[in-house]
DNA sequence: TTGTACGCGTTATCAT
DNA sequence: ATGATAACGCGTACAA
């Protein structure tokens, strides 16, 4: 141990107390004088070696003590530490990356515009979910956002190492790039995407499960003629939706009733309303499997002088805010995204600590919100 | 070179050429049988030793290459490009990190709750301003949620070097640790915080200048006996707000209206309005400080048979979505979010590659966006 | 239980 | 212009 001192001075005895390959001082001149701008004057962050020096043990004594290794004298464990506390030693980031090959870190993959992800309270609960359970982790969440074209460079970050995992969270996972991600890294994803057979874990809410929740209700409520108003037809939970309104009436017995299609957009949901009533067929229950949509079919039918939920029993999806707004509130479907996200994360982590326990893919518990439109 | 082949087999010539100071094969062999669960299986990645292998020149050449030294060989870059795009290679980040003593990412604080946070349309543009210029630069984003209570694991994750910089961007900036941050790291605030004296760059809208324009529109439009609600007097836009509204006013020369104070709140608008009308005293304008305020106070004037604009011209603040739903759609003043997000981004990689000209506040225009109300 | 020593993949210095 | 080689701070076989 040549030319530094290894006093126990807090800060300025990070230099190394053995196992230095020469006697060479440059690397103490260049840590003080050639520093970047950007870093210039801070003091350097205590090291390993700071706190073995300050604890009297080796490097290896404090790092066993920062992992939590069972085989660790307990007085040992004590001055160590002891010592951390007092240099206020924080394990430097990149140093553990590089040697254990872990980034601890996960990126929140999101292939939607930026506004759109913001806007949407869908995203809002899911990524809260995941906070939280990743803030009781020391993984770090890395949000990156696929706006349009150049997927290409975040396949290429992806590829450097900067994640362990990737939890990708969007309404129209059909783009291609998940499933290179998936091919790349552990993958969760939020919501089934259109794509199959890519290798990640999924988690979705049981869309079916919902939908004939929804229809029960109308059924219970004693309407026999019960229409529907469907998502998408490609994309999965507008299907799923549509076969669950199909298994309860057929459950109970009943003939489905008329059936149009939207895109859960509010619009579509007016211009379905109009098509029901022009079809001509009879019905007193409708099921809307999105919100959004309910809110633009309410009036349409409020103004041609059905009374909901008296003529017409309606249930909506998702409840959003918008099924509070309406003239008569909707009774609908509520998702469990806060659950979803936890969820997601839950299955992150179990996957990088080594368990590959978990299912491919998990199903959340819908549930009834119960208001005035039946 | 022993034991081992360099030849130019893309994936498996991963292995040393040169530099190794003994003969030993332990590290090749914990790669390939000892590795943890999480990354089994996974072909290693392609080192800077395996392009320069395949290229024929040293890895100093090819950290040169990577990293746009001027000083080398036409000749010699080609092939080094040739060989990274051959083998795929991407820089490994933690070892980039370890070496540099740079994190290459900025973390996003935000000292607010998730829902909030998300449901705000305010904190999306500025996320996307962010982002978009971040994704520029080959700098990572770290979404740090700073949720109820332990700020103080937030602030040992940033001594741990796991980023050069950091935005903040929160309503209320009162935080103490944001602080402490400042005085930690480069560090951007989106809004000016209550808190002065920390070290940091500001960036902000012009809150007296948007607010003298909103008065000056109503002074334009014949309006002499002007009235306010106002912000919080505990919040910097909000003194500077009413500000601004002094301003307009003693620049033409009129008297101050009656004055009222708010909290930005639909309810504290509502509230305000009551209290203006009953103090008896005239106006017919009325710069409110924000449009939630405002489509709180609406409704009381409409129904006290005041109508706006005839009777009463207001302008709003922020230009948020609650001010097209009103009923009487409202005149506002809209903030540059994203531009602010832009701003924050560009200081922060100004100032963390060595460039301190940027001035410590950055105020950016606002905009009078004209509706119904006045 | 503890210490030694090597390697993780880069950057950067210093000769050449 | 290029190549050796020493760090960067930590994890971890292996030895003791």
């Amino acid at each position: 141990m040549p030319s530094r001192d290894s006093t126990l001075t807090p800060i300025a005895s990070a230099g190394p107390t053995e196992g230095r390959r020469d006697g060479s001082i440059t690397a103490a001149s260049r840590r003080t004088s050639g520093r970047t701008k950007a870093s210039q004057m801070r003091p350097t962050a205590p090291t390993l070696e700071a706190v073995a020096a300050m604890a009297g043990v080796s490097r290896a004594t404090v790092s066993r003590v920062v992992n939590g290794s069972p085989t660790v004298n307990p007085a040992s464990r004590d001055a160590v530490q002891a010592a951390i506390a007092e240099l206020g030693y924080v394990p430097n980031r990149a140093a553990r990356s590089l040697a254990s090959q872990q980034s601890h870190a996960i990126a929140l993959v999101v292939p939607e515009d930026t506004t759109r992800f913001f806007g949407d309270v869908y995203f809002a609960s899911i990524v809260g979910g995941i906070n939280r359970r990743l803030e009781q982790s020391d993984y770090l969440l890395n949000l990156m956002i696929a706006s349009k074209g150049p997927e290409a460079k975040m396949l290429r970050y992806l590829a450097g190492g900067v994640v362990d995992g990737v939890a990708v969270v969007s309404h129209h996972t059909s783009d291609v790039f998940v499933r290179e991600i998936g091919d790349m890294l552990p993958m969760v994803i939020g919501g089934r995407p259109a794509l199959d057979g890519l290798s990640g874990y999924i988690v979705d809410v049981d869309n079916v499960a919902g939908a004939a929740t929804a229809t029960r209700h109308l059924i219970e409520a004693g309407r026999t003629k019960i229409a529907t108003i469907t998502g998408p037809m490609t994309m999965q939970s507008g299907m799923d939706r549509l076969e669950g309104w199909n298994q309860a009436l057929s459950e109970a017995g009943l003939e489905p009733g008329p059936v149009v299609h939207g895109d859960y957009t509010m619009l579509s949901g007016t211009r379905a309303a109009r098509e029901l009533l022009a079809a001509g067929a009879e019905f007193d229950g409708v099921f809307i499997a999105s919100d959004l949509m309910a809110s633009g079919a309410q009036p349409i039918f409020l103004e041609r002088g059905i009374s909901v939920p008296d003529d017409l029993a309606m249930v909506g999806y998702d409840d959003s805010p918008s099924a509070q707004v309406c003239e008569v509130p909707l009774t609908t479907i509520r998702q469990p995204s806060e659950a979803m996200g936890e969820e997601m994360a839950d299955i992150l982590l179990a996957v990088l600590a080594g368990d590959e326990t978990k299912p491919r893919e998990t199903e959340l518990p819908t549930k009834l919100v119960i208001r005035d439109s039946a």
